[in-house]
DNA sequence: TTTAAATCATTTCACCTGCAATTATCTATT
DNA sequence: AATAGATAATTGCAGGTGAAATGATTTAAA
């Protein structure tokens, strides 16, 4: 006994059971970043945490950042930076550097061999992007996707 | 194909270097998901990981499912998902089951323990998407991104 | 100045991940 | 029936991951 009956109009919708909004978002996700990592991966080329360190460094000013900017800006756990800058410079793509007037800080910067990388490594993704993601949506829709987007992470902007 | 010249009217938008749909898109997901996992750490409880293959075998026909339908059902690689049941059975959550007719098989199997796991995963898991991820959506957003992913998981439906 | 706390980057550790064998079993062909 | 080839699940391995500890240095406080 409990349940409150007597309701003259139910407005509930009728069990709806087709998978909401959310799960698709992240089944979605995970199968266009595989498809996308995969082209990569044909063409033989890094993965998308590269790209993104190296296309943060090339807008970045005098295209260096601090370690610990980098990894915020790249959204990487800084112990994880470090490894994947200490791979990066091993392939010459940036190099540290040390930053004047303190010495515990490092700057890493981009190298005009890791510039070129990303400049291959944008010939594969850009189409990837278009191919996987852009072509089948239309304008509007990509528009009002990066809306949603952009308020969702303000919205959940990593807390203090 | 795509080229062509000679357009005497130049439409190309000038320069336009906002942050576009897809690295929003990454960035989103990647908070969100972050933002959930740490509710339910919280709370003390597993990860999403095991919240997905309690929910796909609690649905299932028998509330139990092969190992290789599980993991296509729960978008997991089937060596993970032996290691993933290994530790769920280990917790009671599901048990093992011979399959008659096929000695190689093995059906994993929701325990009443599982339910009640999922369930208590689902009085943390609900009202974590709601507050970080419906709530700053509307009713009309909602719908639009949900068929967005729908055609975007479709049109990129693992491969044979 | 000496001491304590904070900061930056790195390293350690324990765990997770996926690919590629491996093991066991089933199916099809001869 | 015997063999070869598929298939199911597991396991080995090589490498990636983040939280927390560490080392080095700077800043703040006494």
């Amino acid at each position: 006994m409990s349940e409150k009956k007597t309701r003259p109009t139910r407005s509930k919708p009728p069990l709806k059971k087709e998978p909401s909004a959310w799960p698709m978002f992240l089944k979605a996700h995970d199968a266009l970043v595989a498809r996308v990592e995969e082209r990569l991966c044909d063409a033989g080329l890094p993965d998308l945490s590269w790209f993104t360190v190296l296309w943060v460094l090339e807008r970045a000013p005098d295209q260096r950042l601090r370690m610990a900017e980098l990894a915020d800006a790249a959204v990487i756990p800084r112990s994880n930076l470090t490894r994947l800058v200490d791979k990066l410079e091993k392939d010459g793509l940036v190099v540290r550097e040390r930053v004047s007037g303190d010495r515990r800080g490092a700057y890493a910067r981009l190298t005009p061999e890791g510039d070129s990388m990303r400049k291959a490594m944008w010939t594969v993704y850009k189409p990837a992007i278009n191919e996987v993601f852009l072509q089948h949506l239309s304008a509007q829709e990509t528009v009002a996707l990066r809306e949603m987007m952009e308020r969702l992470l303000e919205a959940n902007h990593t807390e203090v």
